[in-house]
DNA sequence: GTCTATATTAAGATAGAC
DNA sequence: GTCTATCTTAATATAGAC
C-alpha cells in the first residue's frame, strides 16, 4: 500500500518509549514520524504543533492511563492493604519492573514549553492526593499522610533513577515492596 | 580584548549548570562557547571530542568535588552523627536546598555515550558506598546497612524530582532531615 | 490524510589565518 | 590558543500534489 496509517493509540504508545528513554531533546520528528511508518508532514498534519503537541498527547494519555489503573484502584471500595496491592501491581507494570524510566523525570528537564511543566506538575499532584488518600484511611492523620505519600512517591522516583544508572532492578523493586509499610502502617 | 579565555573550572562550572538544568540534547556546543565567550572552535580545541569529551570533564569534575566535599567526611574520624550532618550540608548546597537537579539523573537519560554512562554508575556506586559505611559505623549489619544507603539516595534522588517538578524545596529538603535517622538509627 | 519536495535554521565538526 | 570561514548533516516547518 502505498498509503500508511496508524491508529493515534499505536502513535502515542511509541511516541512514550521513545520520549522515556531519550527526553525531549532527544526525539525529533523525523525518528516519531519514521518509528510509526509515517513521514514528516504526516506527523505535523495530525500534531499541527508539532513536538510540543506531540508530547502534550503523551503526557495527557498517561494520565489517563495512571488515572484508571493506579489511582482508582487506590480510592476504591477495598481494605487499604488490598488498594496498594492493586495499584504496586499495575506500577511495576507501568514502569516494567524498573527498566523504564518515569516520563514525569524524563520531561521535567527541559521540558520543552510551560504547558508541558504545568502538565506534569498536576499529574504528580494526583498522584501525591491518590496515595494520601489510601494513608488516611489507614488511620494516618491528614498531614502524616502527606508526608508517608511523599515518601513513597520519593521511593519511587528515586528508586527508578537507581535501576537506570545501576541497571538493576533491585532499589525500585524494593520501593515497591515498601509501599504497603509506608501508606497503610500508621506511626 | 580581541583574544577571549576562561578557565578550564570556570568553564566546567558553567557547563555543569547547563547540562543539569537543559541535559544533554538540550545543549549545544555552540551555546557552550557562547556562554563562555568563546567561539565554538575554540571549545573543539579544548575538548577534540566534542560535547561528548566536555559532559565526561563535566562529570569527573563532579565526582572530584563530591569525593572531596561528601564522601571524605563520610568517611573522616568523627561520630557518625556528626560526619552525616557534614555532608547532609553539602548535599543542600551542591543542590542549592533543591533548586538544582542531580547531574547523574539528567544526564542518565540519553547519556550521549557508553563511557558517560559507566562515568555515571561509577560515581552513583561510591555515594552508595559511603552510605553504606557511615551506616555500617552506626551499629548496622552489612546487609542492612546497604539497604538503609539504598533508600537515602533514593529518598535524595526523588525528593530533587519532585522538587523540580512540584516547584517546592520541600520533598528534597525532608528528603536531607531524614538523613541522620536512616543512616544512623540502627534498626 | 498522506505523500514529495523544499525552505530555513542550527547542529557537529574542521581548515587555516593570526 | 583563539579566531573567521566553511562544510555537512539534521532539525523544525510548510506548500502543494494526490
Amino acid at each position: 500500500m502505498a498509503h500508511k496509517t496508524i491508529s493515534e493509540e499505536a502513535f502515542l504508545d511509541n511516541a512514550l518509549d521513545m520520549l522515556r528513554s531519550r527526553g525531549y531533546q532527544g526525539v525529533s520528528m523525523s525518528q516519531l514520524s519514521a518509528a510509526n511508518g509515517l513521514e514528516k508532514a504526516s506527523v505535523f498534519y495530525r500534531y499541527p504543533g508539532g513536538k510540543n503537541e506531540v508530547v502534550l498527547a503523551v503526557v495527557n494519555r498517561v494520565g489517563e492511563w495512571f488515572e484508571a489503573n493506579v489511582f482508582a484502584p487506590l480510592a476504591a471500595e477495598n481494605t487499604p492493604r488490598r488498594r496498594v496491592a492493586l495499584a504496586a501491581a499495575k506500577l511495576r507494570e507501568f514502569y516494567q519492573d524498573g527498566k523504564r524510566s518515569c516520563i514525569t523525570d524524563v520531561l521535567s528537564i527541559d521540558a520543552g514549553s510551560e504547558e508541558i511543566a504545568a502538565a506534569l506538575r498536576v499529574g504528580l499532584e494526583a498522584w501525591l492526593k491518590a496515595f494520601t488518600l489510601v494513608a488516611k484511611d489507614s488511620g494516618m492523620s491528614l498531614s502524616v499522610a502527606r508526608l508517608r505519600a511523599e515518601e513513597a512517591l520519593a521511593r519511587i522516583e528515586g528508586g527508578l533513577v537507581l535501576s537506570r544508572v545501576l541497571r538493576d532492578a533491585g532499589p525500585f523493586m524494593r520501593a515497591i515492596k515498601a509501599l504497603p509499610h509506608l501508606l497503610t502502617d500508621p506511626a
